[in-house]
DNA sequence: TTGCTCCTCACGTCACGTGAGGTGGC
DNA sequence: TTGCTCCTCACGTCACGTGAGGTGGC
Protein backbone atom coordinates (compact mmCIF):
# COMPACT_ATOMS: atom_id res chain seq x y z
CA UNK A 1 0.00 0.00 0.00
CA UNK A 2 1.35 3.19 -1.17
CA UNK A 3 0.35 5.62 1.58
CA UNK A 4 0.64 8.52 -0.44
CA UNK A 5 -2.14 7.87 -2.77
CA UNK A 6 -4.67 6.89 0.13
CA UNK A 7 -6.59 9.31 2.65
CA UNK A 8 -8.10 8.81 6.07
CA UNK A 9 -11.80 9.18 6.53
CA UNK A 10 -11.01 12.95 7.71
CA UNK A 11 -8.50 13.88 5.40
CA UNK A 12 -10.94 12.70 2.34
CA UNK A 13 -13.75 14.37 3.84
CA UNK A 14 -12.04 17.39 3.83
CA UNK A 15 -10.89 17.17 0.55
CA UNK A 16 -14.68 16.96 -0.75
CA UNK A 17 -15.99 19.71 1.44
CA UNK A 18 -18.26 16.95 3.75
CA UNK A 19 -18.01 15.60 7.01
CA UNK A 20 -16.63 12.53 7.96
CA UNK A 21 -19.89 11.66 9.12
CA UNK A 22 -21.01 11.81 5.47
CA UNK A 23 -18.46 9.20 4.18
CA UNK A 24 -19.10 6.85 7.70
CA UNK A 25 -22.92 7.15 6.60
CA UNK A 26 -21.96 6.04 2.68
CA UNK A 27 -19.84 3.06 3.86
CA UNK A 28 -23.41 1.89 5.86
CA UNK A 29 -25.51 2.18 3.17
CA UNK A 30 -23.39 0.90 0.83
CA UNK A 31 -22.89 3.66 -1.62
CA UNK A 32 -19.44 4.25 -1.41
CA UNK A 33 -17.03 2.17 0.80
CA UNK A 34 -13.31 2.79 1.19
CA UNK A 35 -10.63 0.93 -1.00
CA UNK A 36 -8.90 -0.59 1.62
CA UNK A 37 -9.67 -1.07 5.57
CA UNK A 38 -6.94 -1.37 7.93
CA UNK A 39 -7.16 -4.20 10.81
CA UNK A 40 -8.23 -1.75 13.38
CA UNK A 41 -11.18 -1.01 11.34
CA UNK A 42 -9.43 2.48 9.93
CA UNK A 43 -10.80 2.93 6.39
CA UNK A 44 -8.56 4.31 3.66
CA UNK A 45 -9.85 6.17 0.22
CA UNK A 46 -8.19 5.66 -2.79
CA UNK A 47 -7.12 8.88 -4.53
CA UNK A 48 -8.99 6.84 -7.47
CA UNK A 49 -12.28 7.02 -5.13
CA UNK A 50 -12.12 10.34 -6.05
CA UNK A 51 -14.24 10.77 -9.26
CA UNK A 52 -17.13 8.48 -8.11
CA UNK A 53 -17.37 10.50 -4.91
CA UNK A 54 -17.93 13.53 -7.16
CA UNK A 55 -20.39 11.42 -9.52
CA UNK A 56 -22.48 11.00 -6.34
CA UNK A 57 -22.06 14.95 -5.14
CA UNK A 58 -23.47 15.74 -8.81
CA UNK A 59 -26.66 13.72 -8.61
CA UNK A 60 -27.49 14.37 -4.92
CA UNK A 61 -27.15 18.07 -6.60
CA UNK A 62 -29.93 16.84 -9.12
CA UNK A 63 -31.55 15.83 -5.86
CA UNK A 64 -31.74 12.27 -6.49
CA UNK A 65 -32.44 10.13 -2.91
CA UNK A 66 -29.14 7.82 -2.32
CA UNK A 67 -30.73 5.00 -2.56
CA UNK A 68 -31.71 5.83 -6.57
CA UNK A 69 -28.38 6.91 -7.04
CA UNK A 70 -26.60 3.69 -5.58
CA UNK A 71 -29.36 1.41 -7.86
CA UNK A 72 -27.82 3.58 -11.12
CA UNK A 73 -24.16 3.20 -9.49
CA UNK A 74 -25.06 -0.60 -9.68
CA UNK A 75 -26.34 -0.85 -12.89
CA UNK A 76 -24.98 1.87 -14.65
CA UNK A 77 -24.77 1.99 -18.59
CA UNK A 78 -24.40 4.00 -21.07
CA UNK A 79 -27.75 3.17 -22.07
CA UNK A 80 -28.85 3.83 -18.63
CA UNK A 81 -27.09 6.78 -18.14
CA UNK A 82 -28.83 8.92 -21.21
CA UNK A 83 -32.35 7.82 -19.62
CA UNK A 84 -31.01 9.46 -16.12
CA UNK A 85 -29.76 12.66 -18.24
CA UNK A 86 -32.90 12.90 -20.17
CA UNK A 87 -35.26 12.26 -16.68
CA UNK A 88 -33.26 14.84 -14.53
CA UNK A 89 -33.34 17.33 -17.26
CA UNK A 90 -37.05 16.75 -16.89
CA UNK A 91 -37.67 17.09 -13.38
CA UNK A 92 -34.96 19.76 -13.51
CA UNK A 93 -37.09 22.00 -16.13
CA UNK A 94 -39.84 21.81 -13.88
CA UNK A 95 -38.25 22.73 -10.57
CA UNK A 96 -36.49 25.64 -12.98
CA UNK A 97 -40.17 26.70 -13.44
CA UNK A 98 -41.32 26.38 -10.25
CA UNK A 99 -38.51 28.56 -8.67
CA UNK A 100 -39.37 31.34 -11.48
CA UNK A 101 -42.71 31.55 -10.41
CA UNK A 102 -41.68 31.54 -7.13
CA UNK A 103 -39.60 34.67 -8.18
CA UNK A 104 -42.01 36.43 -9.80
CA UNK A 105 -44.41 35.32 -6.58
CA UNK A 106 -41.67 37.44 -4.43
CA UNK A 107 -41.16 40.78 -6.39
CA UNK A 108 -45.03 41.25 -7.19
CA UNK A 109 -45.73 40.64 -3.41
CA UNK A 110 -42.95 43.38 -2.67
CA UNK A 111 -44.05 45.69 -5.25
CA UNK A 112 -48.03 45.66 -3.37
CA UNK A 113 -46.78 45.46 -0.07
CA UNK A 114 -44.32 48.76 -1.15
CA UNK A 115 -47.69 50.42 -2.50
CA UNK A 116 -49.19 49.91 0.32
CA UNK A 117 -47.43 51.30 2.61
CA UNK A 118 -45.93 54.07 0.57
CA UNK A 119 -49.87 55.12 0.03
CA UNK A 120 -52.02 57.20 1.88
CA UNK A 121 -54.98 55.45 3.04
CA UNK A 122 -58.86 56.22 2.11
CA UNK A 123 -57.81 58.60 -0.51
CA UNK A 124 -59.14 58.08 -3.66
CA UNK A 125 -56.55 58.32 -6.66
CA UNK A 126 -56.13 57.45 -10.16
CA UNK A 127 -54.32 54.59 -11.52
CA UNK A 128 -53.34 53.31 -15.05
CA UNK A 129 -53.55 49.41 -14.78
CA UNK A 130 -52.50 46.42 -17.04
CA UNK A 131 -55.11 43.63 -18.19
CA UNK A 132 -54.67 41.11 -15.47
CA UNK A 133 -55.60 37.35 -16.01
CA UNK A 134 -57.96 36.22 -13.35
CA UNK A 135 -59.27 32.81 -11.79
CA UNK A 136 -62.99 33.52 -11.46
CA UNK A 137 -65.08 32.04 -9.08
CA UNK A 138 -68.99 30.72 -10.55
CA UNK A 139 -71.17 33.70 -9.75
CA UNK A 140 -73.03 34.01 -6.38
CA UNK A 141 -76.12 35.12 -7.05
CA UNK A 142 -79.43 33.41 -5.68
CA UNK A 143 -77.05 30.97 -3.99
CA UNK A 144 -77.48 29.06 -0.57
CA UNK A 145 -74.80 28.99 1.67
CA UNK A 146 -73.89 25.42 0.85
CA UNK A 147 -73.56 26.07 -2.58
CA UNK A 148 -71.65 29.52 -1.61
CA UNK A 149 -69.20 27.14 -0.02
CA UNK A 150 -68.92 24.92 -2.89
CA UNK A 151 -67.96 28.03 -5.26
CA UNK A 152 -65.60 29.13 -2.82
CA UNK A 153 -64.03 25.67 -2.25
CA UNK A 154 -63.91 24.76 -6.39
CA UNK A 155 -62.38 28.23 -6.36
CA UNK A 156 -59.55 27.04 -4.14
CA UNK A 157 -59.17 23.74 -6.02
CA UNK A 158 -58.94 25.22 -9.11
CA UNK A 159 -56.27 27.88 -7.74
CA UNK A 160 -53.84 25.03 -6.53
CA UNK A 161 -53.59 23.87 -9.91
CA UNK A 162 -52.16 27.34 -11.05
CA UNK A 163 -49.46 29.08 -9.20
CA UNK A 164 -51.62 32.04 -7.06
CA UNK A 165 -51.19 34.46 -4.53
CA UNK A 166 -52.22 34.01 -1.54
CA UNK A 167 -55.20 36.31 -1.54
CA UNK A 168 -59.03 35.77 -2.40
CA UNK A 169 -60.50 39.17 -4.50
CA UNK A 170 -64.06 39.87 -4.84
CA UNK A 171 -65.78 41.68 -7.62
CA UNK A 172 -68.80 43.88 -6.75
CA UNK A 173 -71.43 45.46 -8.87
CA UNK A 174 -72.30 48.79 -8.52
CA UNK A 175 -76.15 47.91 -6.76
CA UNK A 176 -74.06 45.62 -4.68
CA UNK A 177 -72.32 48.47 -2.69
CA UNK A 178 -75.51 50.02 -1.35
CA UNK A 179 -77.81 46.95 -0.82
CA UNK A 180 -75.45 44.63 0.86
CA UNK A 181 -71.84 45.55 2.03
CA UNK A 182 -71.08 41.47 2.50
CA UNK A 183 -72.59 40.51 -0.80
CA UNK A 184 -69.73 39.84 -4.19
CA UNK A 185 -70.45 38.78 -7.26
CA UNK A 186 -67.73 36.60 -7.67
CA UNK A 187 -64.24 36.02 -5.86
CA UNK A 188 -61.27 35.46 -7.52
CA UNK A 189 -57.34 34.77 -7.30
CA UNK A 190 -54.50 36.31 -9.29
CA UNK A 191 -51.98 33.95 -10.85
CA UNK A 192 -48.52 34.32 -10.44
CA UNK A 193 -47.35 35.96 -13.82
CA UNK A 194 -44.35 34.64 -15.20
CA UNK A 195 -42.22 35.46 -18.27
CA UNK A 196 -42.70 32.46 -19.95
CA UNK A 197 -46.51 32.26 -18.57
CA UNK A 198 -48.03 29.20 -20.45
CA UNK A 199 -51.21 28.82 -21.65
CA UNK A 200 -54.04 29.01 -19.31
CA UNK A 201 -55.87 25.43 -18.75
CA UNK A 202 -58.96 26.08 -20.82
CA UNK A 203 -60.86 23.74 -17.76
CA UNK A 204 -60.40 26.43 -15.48
CA UNK A 205 -62.51 30.36 -14.95
CA UNK A 206 -60.72 32.71 -16.69
CA UNK A 207 -61.18 35.95 -16.95
CA UNK A 208 -59.78 39.48 -17.40
CA UNK A 209 -59.22 42.47 -15.47
CA UNK A 210 -59.10 44.64 -18.06
CA UNK A 211 -56.13 47.58 -18.93
CA UNK A 212 -57.21 51.10 -18.28
CA UNK A 213 -57.53 54.39 -15.78
CA UNK A 214 -58.96 53.17 -12.86
CA UNK A 215 -60.21 55.26 -9.35
CA UNK A 216 -58.11 53.68 -6.60
CA UNK A 217 -58.39 53.53 -2.75
CA UNK A 218 -56.49 51.82 -0.36
CA UNK A 219 -58.57 51.11 2.66
CA UNK A 220 -57.17 49.74 6.41
CA UNK A 221 -59.49 47.68 8.40
CA UNK A 222 -61.51 44.54 8.49
CA UNK A 223 -64.15 43.57 6.06
CA UNK A 224 -66.96 45.45 8.02
CA UNK A 225 -65.69 48.67 7.42
CA UNK A 226 -64.78 48.42 3.72
CA UNK A 227 -68.50 50.25 2.63
CA UNK A 228 -67.32 53.75 3.46
CA UNK A 229 -64.35 52.66 1.13
CA UNK A 230 -66.66 51.83 -1.49
CA UNK A 231 -68.74 54.99 -0.70
CA UNK A 232 -65.86 57.43 -1.21
CA UNK A 233 -64.95 55.99 -4.57
CA UNK A 234 -68.80 56.70 -5.72
CA UNK A 235 -68.44 59.61 -3.55
CA UNK A 236 -64.83 60.49 -5.93
CA UNK A 237 -66.84 59.10 -9.39
CA UNK A 238 -69.88 61.28 -9.06
CA UNK A 239 -68.26 64.82 -8.33
CA UNK A 240 -65.84 65.07 -10.74
CA UNK A 241 -68.71 63.92 -13.44
CA UNK A 242 -66.34 60.00 -13.89
CA UNK A 243 -68.94 57.73 -15.89
CA UNK A 244 -67.07 54.10 -13.77
CA UNK A 245 -67.75 50.68 -15.31
CA UNK A 246 -69.99 48.45 -13.39
CA UNK A 247 -67.43 46.30 -11.37
CA UNK A 248 -65.51 47.10 -8.41
CA UNK A 249 -62.42 44.80 -8.08
CA UNK A 250 -60.76 44.32 -4.33
CA UNK A 251 -57.67 43.08 -3.42
CA UNK A 252 -56.09 42.59 -0.04
CA UNK A 253 -52.58 44.06 -0.37
CA UNK A 254 -51.61 43.69 3.23
CA UNK A 255 -53.36 40.18 4.14
CA UNK A 256 -52.43 37.81 6.23
CA UNK A 257 -49.15 37.13 5.19
CA UNK A 258 -48.29 40.55 6.59
CA UNK A 259 -50.40 41.20 9.37
CA UNK A 260 -52.30 38.79 12.09
CA UNK A 261 -55.51 41.23 12.97
CA UNK A 262 -58.00 41.65 10.11
CA UNK A 263 -58.12 45.38 11.35
CA UNK A 264 -54.71 45.82 9.78
CA UNK A 265 -55.74 44.27 6.56
CA UNK A 266 -55.15 47.00 3.52
CA UNK A 267 -57.36 46.58 0.58
CA UNK A 268 -57.61 47.71 -2.60
CA UNK A 269 -60.45 48.38 -4.22
CA UNK A 270 -60.50 49.24 -7.98
CA UNK A 271 -63.00 50.32 -10.75
CA UNK A 272 -62.23 51.30 -14.28
CA UNK A 273 -62.60 54.93 -15.44
CA UNK A 274 -65.16 54.51 -18.59
CA UNK B 1 -71.18 27.47 14.50
CA UNK B 2 -72.10 27.52 11.01
CA UNK B 3 -71.16 23.85 9.90
CA UNK B 4 -71.21 24.97 5.79
CA UNK B 5 -67.84 27.44 6.85
CA UNK B 6 -66.19 24.77 8.47
CA UNK B 7 -64.05 21.12 7.65
CA UNK B 8 -62.98 18.41 9.21
CA UNK B 9 -59.67 17.79 9.13
CA UNK B 10 -59.78 15.40 5.80
CA UNK B 11 -61.77 17.85 4.32
CA UNK B 12 -59.76 20.45 4.77
CA UNK B 13 -56.65 18.31 3.69
CA UNK B 14 -58.30 17.57 0.50
CA UNK B 15 -58.87 21.55 -0.15
CA UNK B 16 -55.65 22.11 0.71
CA UNK B 17 -54.13 19.18 -1.76
CA UNK B 18 -52.09 17.68 1.67
CA UNK B 19 -52.88 14.38 3.68
CA UNK B 20 -54.41 14.80 6.59
CA UNK B 21 -51.37 13.91 8.65
CA UNK B 22 -49.87 16.95 7.95
CA UNK B 23 -52.38 19.11 9.37
CA UNK B 24 -52.05 16.88 12.27
CA UNK B 25 -48.18 17.33 12.29
CA UNK B 26 -48.62 21.10 11.88
CA UNK B 27 -51.10 21.53 15.13
CA UNK B 28 -48.77 19.47 16.82
CA UNK B 29 -45.42 21.85 16.53
CA UNK B 30 -48.29 24.50 17.24
CA UNK B 31 -47.88 26.75 13.13
CA UNK B 32 -51.33 25.83 12.49
CA UNK B 33 -54.07 24.73 14.51
CA UNK B 34 -58.03 24.54 14.00
CA UNK B 35 -60.08 27.33 14.79
CA UNK B 36 -61.73 24.95 16.54
CA UNK B 37 -61.74 21.57 18.24
CA UNK B 38 -64.83 19.33 19.58
CA UNK B 39 -65.48 17.99 22.48
CA UNK B 40 -64.96 14.58 20.67
CA UNK B 41 -61.36 16.25 19.61
CA UNK B 42 -62.64 16.57 16.31
CA UNK B 43 -60.18 19.78 14.70
CA UNK B 44 -62.47 21.91 12.68
CA UNK B 45 -60.91 24.16 10.31
CA UNK B 46 -62.47 27.72 9.47
CA UNK B 47 -62.90 28.69 5.76
CA UNK B 48 -61.00 31.59 6.78
CA UNK B 49 -57.96 29.84 7.72
CA UNK B 50 -57.40 28.77 4.35
CA UNK B 51 -55.21 31.56 3.15
CA UNK B 52 -53.20 30.98 6.36
CA UNK B 53 -52.70 27.67 5.09
CA UNK B 54 -51.95 29.04 1.56
CA UNK B 55 -48.98 31.41 2.94
CA UNK B 56 -47.49 28.51 4.88
CA UNK B 57 -47.17 26.26 1.61
CA UNK B 58 -46.12 29.46 -0.38
CA UNK B 59 -43.03 29.73 2.13
CA UNK B 60 -42.57 26.14 2.38
CA UNK B 61 -42.24 26.00 -1.61
CA UNK B 62 -39.28 28.75 -1.46
CA UNK B 63 -37.91 25.85 1.02
CA UNK B 64 -38.13 27.63 4.07
CA UNK B 65 -38.40 25.76 7.10
CA UNK B 66 -41.37 24.88 9.31
CA UNK B 67 -39.57 26.69 12.27
CA UNK B 68 -38.65 29.52 10.63
CA UNK B 69 -42.26 30.25 8.93
CA UNK B 70 -43.92 29.91 12.29
CA UNK B 71 -41.36 32.21 13.82
CA UNK B 72 -42.28 34.79 10.69
CA UNK B 73 -45.70 33.99 11.59
CA UNK B 74 -45.43 35.01 15.21
CA UNK B 75 -43.55 38.26 14.60
CA UNK B 76 -45.23 38.88 11.30
CA UNK B 77 -45.50 42.44 10.06
CA UNK B 78 -44.78 44.64 6.40
CA UNK B 79 -40.83 45.35 7.51
CA UNK B 80 -40.30 41.56 8.54
CA UNK B 81 -42.14 40.53 5.03
CA UNK B 82 -39.73 42.98 3.52
CA UNK B 83 -36.64 41.22 4.65
CA UNK B 84 -38.33 37.89 4.57
CA UNK B 85 -38.88 38.95 0.44
CA UNK B 86 -35.35 40.16 0.64
CA UNK B 87 -33.88 37.21 1.87
CA UNK B 88 -35.74 34.74 0.29
CA UNK B 89 -34.95 36.15 -3.10
CA UNK B 90 -31.21 36.17 -2.85
CA UNK B 91 -31.39 32.52 -1.69
CA UNK B 92 -33.69 32.27 -4.71
CA UNK B 93 -30.88 33.17 -6.99
CA UNK B 94 -28.30 31.46 -5.78
CA UNK B 95 -30.23 28.26 -6.21
CA UNK B 96 -31.61 29.18 -9.67
CA UNK B 97 -27.53 29.40 -10.48
CA UNK B 98 -26.82 26.32 -9.31
CA UNK B 99 -29.66 24.74 -11.29
CA UNK B 100 -29.06 26.24 -14.14
CA UNK B 101 -25.55 24.92 -14.46
CA UNK B 102 -27.35 21.48 -13.44
CA UNK B 103 -28.83 21.92 -16.61
CA UNK B 104 -26.02 22.31 -18.49
CA UNK B 105 -24.28 19.73 -16.63
CA UNK B 106 -26.40 17.12 -17.96
CA UNK B 107 -26.51 18.79 -21.59
CA UNK B 108 -22.90 18.72 -21.70
CA UNK B 109 -22.51 15.41 -20.30
CA UNK B 110 -25.21 13.88 -22.99
CA UNK B 111 -23.58 15.79 -26.09
CA UNK B 112 -20.54 14.03 -24.79
CA UNK B 113 -21.92 10.73 -24.53
CA UNK B 114 -23.32 10.55 -27.26
CA UNK B 115 -20.46 11.39 -29.41
CA UNK B 116 -18.24 8.38 -27.73
CA UNK B 117 -21.02 5.91 -28.50
CA UNK B 118 -22.01 7.10 -32.18
CA UNK B 119 -18.19 7.63 -33.21
CA UNK B 120 -15.53 4.90 -34.28
CA UNK B 121 -13.17 3.86 -31.75
CA UNK B 122 -9.93 4.35 -32.52
CA UNK B 123 -9.66 6.24 -35.24
CA UNK B 124 -8.04 9.30 -36.25
CA UNK B 125 -10.43 11.83 -37.28
CA UNK B 126 -10.40 15.74 -37.71
CA UNK B 127 -12.80 18.21 -35.32
CA UNK B 128 -13.51 21.67 -35.03
CA UNK B 129 -13.18 23.09 -30.74
CA UNK B 130 -14.29 26.08 -29.29
CA UNK B 131 -11.68 27.65 -27.40
CA UNK B 132 -12.73 26.08 -23.67
CA UNK B 133 -11.26 27.26 -20.29
CA UNK B 134 -9.80 25.00 -17.94
CA UNK B 135 -8.61 24.83 -14.40
CA UNK B 136 -4.94 23.34 -14.57
CA UNK B 137 -2.89 21.99 -11.82
CA UNK B 138 0.57 23.36 -11.02
CA UNK B 139 3.39 21.24 -13.43
CA UNK B 140 4.07 17.94 -12.31
CA UNK B 141 7.58 18.21 -13.73
CA UNK B 142 10.59 16.91 -11.16
CA UNK B 143 7.73 16.02 -8.73
CA UNK B 144 8.25 13.49 -5.84
CA UNK B 145 4.74 11.52 -4.82
CA UNK B 146 3.78 13.49 -1.90
CA UNK B 147 4.05 16.81 -4.01
CA UNK B 148 2.07 14.67 -6.66
CA UNK B 149 -0.55 14.21 -4.53
CA UNK B 150 -0.38 17.95 -2.81
CA UNK B 151 -0.99 19.03 -6.71
CA UNK B 152 -3.74 16.99 -7.33
CA UNK B 153 -5.49 17.58 -4.49
CA UNK B 154 -5.12 21.38 -4.64
CA UNK B 155 -7.13 20.81 -7.97
CA UNK B 156 -9.67 18.79 -6.76
CA UNK B 157 -9.80 21.73 -4.23
CA UNK B 158 -10.15 24.22 -6.78
CA UNK B 159 -12.44 22.16 -8.74
CA UNK B 160 -14.96 22.52 -5.67
CA UNK B 161 -15.05 26.07 -5.96
CA UNK B 162 -16.16 26.25 -9.59
CA UNK B 163 -18.81 23.80 -10.86
CA UNK B 164 -16.82 21.08 -13.03
CA UNK B 165 -17.52 18.23 -14.84
CA UNK B 166 -16.76 14.87 -12.93
CA UNK B 167 -13.50 14.01 -14.45
CA UNK B 168 -9.74 14.42 -14.46
CA UNK B 169 -7.96 15.00 -17.82
CA UNK B 170 -4.52 15.33 -18.23
CA UNK B 171 -2.01 17.14 -20.98
CA UNK B 172 1.24 15.66 -21.83
CA UNK B 173 3.62 17.01 -23.75
CA UNK B 174 4.77 15.08 -27.55
CA UNK B 175 8.23 14.13 -25.75
CA UNK B 176 6.44 12.67 -22.95
CA UNK B 177 4.16 9.84 -25.30
CA UNK B 178 7.32 8.08 -25.88
CA UNK B 179 9.18 8.69 -23.01
CA UNK B 180 6.86 7.31 -20.55
CA UNK B 181 3.06 6.72 -20.77
CA UNK B 182 2.25 7.30 -17.29
CA UNK B 183 3.49 10.81 -17.28
CA UNK B 184 1.72 13.97 -17.33
CA UNK B 185 2.83 17.88 -17.57
CA UNK B 186 -0.31 18.77 -16.06
CA UNK B 187 -3.99 17.27 -14.82
CA UNK B 188 -6.72 19.68 -15.58
CA UNK B 189 -10.72 20.15 -15.03
CA UNK B 190 -13.71 21.06 -16.79
CA UNK B 191 -15.81 23.79 -15.61
CA UNK B 192 -19.54 23.59 -16.40
CA UNK B 193 -20.05 26.55 -19.05
CA UNK B 194 -23.58 28.56 -18.33
CA UNK B 195 -24.95 31.32 -20.44
CA UNK B 196 -24.34 33.48 -17.58
CA UNK B 197 -20.85 32.38 -17.31
CA UNK B 198 -19.04 34.41 -13.86
CA UNK B 199 -15.94 35.93 -13.73
CA UNK B 200 -13.42 33.26 -13.65
CA UNK B 201 -12.13 33.21 -9.86
CA UNK B 202 -8.51 35.04 -10.48
CA UNK B 203 -6.96 32.95 -7.21
CA UNK B 204 -7.52 30.01 -8.94
CA UNK B 205 -5.06 28.19 -11.82
CA UNK B 206 -6.52 29.05 -15.23
CA UNK B 207 -5.80 27.99 -18.84
CA UNK B 208 -7.42 27.32 -21.99
CA UNK B 209 -7.43 24.74 -24.58
CA UNK B 210 -7.35 26.86 -27.40
CA UNK B 211 -9.65 26.99 -30.22
CA UNK B 212 -8.74 25.29 -33.73
CA UNK B 213 -9.02 22.43 -35.85
CA UNK B 214 -7.89 19.41 -33.57
CA UNK B 215 -6.65 15.95 -34.59
CA UNK B 216 -8.73 13.72 -32.37
CA UNK B 217 -9.16 9.97 -31.38
CA UNK B 218 -11.23 7.96 -29.06
CA UNK B 219 -10.00 5.02 -27.35
CA UNK B 220 -11.42 2.50 -25.43
CA UNK B 221 -9.86 0.78 -22.42
CA UNK B 222 -8.22 1.46 -19.28
CA UNK B 223 -5.11 4.04 -18.63
CA UNK B 224 -2.63 1.31 -19.66
CA UNK B 225 -3.37 0.90 -23.28
CA UNK B 226 -3.29 4.88 -24.00
CA UNK B 227 0.26 4.79 -25.40
CA UNK B 228 -1.00 3.15 -28.34
CA UNK B 229 -3.88 6.09 -29.22
CA UNK B 230 -1.03 8.57 -29.05
CA UNK B 231 0.89 6.42 -31.13
CA UNK B 232 -1.63 6.76 -33.90
CA UNK B 233 -2.16 10.39 -33.26
CA UNK B 234 1.69 11.17 -33.65
CA UNK B 235 1.48 8.29 -36.72
CA UNK B 236 -1.62 10.18 -38.55
CA UNK B 237 0.15 13.46 -38.32
CA UNK B 238 3.07 12.44 -39.77
CA UNK B 239 1.91 10.57 -42.29
CA UNK B 240 -0.68 13.62 -43.62
CA UNK B 241 2.52 16.46 -43.10
CA UNK B 242 0.40 17.88 -40.30
CA UNK B 243 2.63 20.28 -37.66
CA UNK B 244 0.94 19.45 -34.49
CA UNK B 245 0.83 21.95 -31.31
CA UNK B 246 3.15 20.47 -28.33
CA UNK B 247 0.41 19.58 -25.94
CA UNK B 248 -2.03 16.64 -26.06
CA UNK B 249 -4.91 16.96 -24.30
CA UNK B 250 -6.87 14.32 -22.78
CA UNK B 251 -10.04 13.07 -21.55
CA UNK B 252 -12.13 10.63 -20.70
CA UNK B 253 -15.79 11.16 -22.09
CA UNK B 254 -17.45 7.46 -21.20
CA UNK B 255 -16.03 7.51 -17.00
CA UNK B 256 -16.98 5.55 -13.52
CA UNK B 257 -20.45 7.92 -14.42
CA UNK B 258 -21.66 5.40 -17.30
CA UNK B 259 -19.39 2.08 -16.89
CA UNK B 260 -17.72 0.56 -13.70
CA UNK B 261 -14.91 -0.73 -14.77
CA UNK B 262 -11.64 1.28 -16.17
CA UNK B 263 -11.09 -0.90 -19.06
CA UNK B 264 -14.94 0.15 -20.58
CA UNK B 265 -13.64 4.19 -20.23
CA UNK B 266 -13.63 6.27 -23.64
CA UNK B 267 -11.10 8.41 -23.74
CA UNK B 268 -10.70 11.39 -25.94
CA UNK B 269 -7.31 12.68 -27.09
CA UNK B 270 -7.10 15.83 -29.17
CA UNK B 271 -4.42 17.58 -29.80
CA UNK B 272 -4.57 20.93 -32.49
CA UNK B 273 -3.13 21.33 -35.87
CA UNK B 274 -1.13 24.50 -36.52
C1' DT C 1 2.48 11.91 27.96
C1' DT C 2 -0.15 15.27 25.10
C1' DG C 3 -3.03 16.17 21.41
C1' DC C 4 -5.05 14.78 17.56
C1' DT C 5 -7.36 11.25 14.97
C1' DC C 6 -9.83 7.02 14.44
C1' DC C 7 -13.65 3.95 15.62
C1' DT C 8 -18.56 2.37 17.02
C1' DC C 9 -22.88 2.88 19.16
C1' DA C 10 -26.92 5.55 19.83
C1' DC C 11 -29.92 9.12 19.80
C1' DG C 12 -31.52 13.65 17.45
C1' DT C 13 -33.49 16.30 13.44
C1' DC C 14 -36.75 17.49 9.81
C1' DA C 15 -41.31 16.97 7.72
C1' DC C 16 -43.97 14.21 7.42
C1' DG C 17 -45.66 8.81 5.97
C1' DT C 18 -47.57 4.60 7.54
C1' DG C 19 -49.98 1.55 9.72
C1' DA C 20 -52.34 -0.13 14.43
C1' DG C 21 -56.14 -0.01 17.19
C1' DG C 22 -60.10 2.19 18.80
C1' DT C 23 -64.05 5.58 18.50
C1' DG C 24 -67.87 8.41 16.41
C1' DG C 25 -71.56 9.97 13.16
C1' DC C 26 -75.04 9.03 9.37
C1' DT D 1 -75.27 -2.66 11.26
C1' DT D 2 -72.17 -1.13 7.46
C1' DG D 3 -68.90 1.95 5.82
C1' DC D 4 -66.62 5.88 6.25
C1' DT D 5 -64.35 9.24 9.14
C1' DC D 6 -62.19 10.81 13.25
C1' DC D 7 -58.76 10.31 16.89
C1' DT D 8 -54.11 9.08 19.31
C1' DC D 9 -49.98 6.62 19.89
C1' DA D 10 -45.88 4.93 17.94
C1' DC D 11 -42.61 3.68 14.84
C1' DG D 12 -40.47 4.49 10.00
C1' DT D 13 -37.95 7.37 6.51
C1' DC D 14 -34.26 10.24 4.64
C1' DA D 15 -29.60 12.04 4.95
C1' DC D 16 -27.12 12.94 7.76
C1' DG D 17 -25.65 15.81 12.65
C1' DT D 18 -24.21 15.41 17.31
C1' DG D 19 -22.28 14.06 21.10
C1' DA D 20 -20.49 9.85 24.26
C1' DG D 21 -17.00 6.89 25.26
C1' DG D 22 -13.10 4.42 24.03
C1' DT D 23 -8.90 3.39 21.13
C1' DG D 24 -4.71 4.27 18.19
C1' DG D 25 -0.57 6.57 16.14
C1' DC D 26 3.21 10.18 16.23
Amino acid sequence: MNHNLYFTTGEFARLCHVTKHTLFHYDDIGIFSPEYVGENGYRYYSIYQLDVFKIITELRALGMPLKDIKNYLQERSPQNLFRLLSDENKKLDETLRRLRRARCFLEEKYLETKEAMDTANDTVFCQRLPASPILISLPFNNMNEAEYVDAFTKLIGDSLDVYCHSTYCGIKTRDMIDKDPEDYAYYYMKPVLTEDSTVQDPNLSWSERPEGNYLVILHKGDYSSLNTAYASLVHYGDVHGLLLDEYFYEEEVIDHMAVKEYSEHVTKIMVRIL
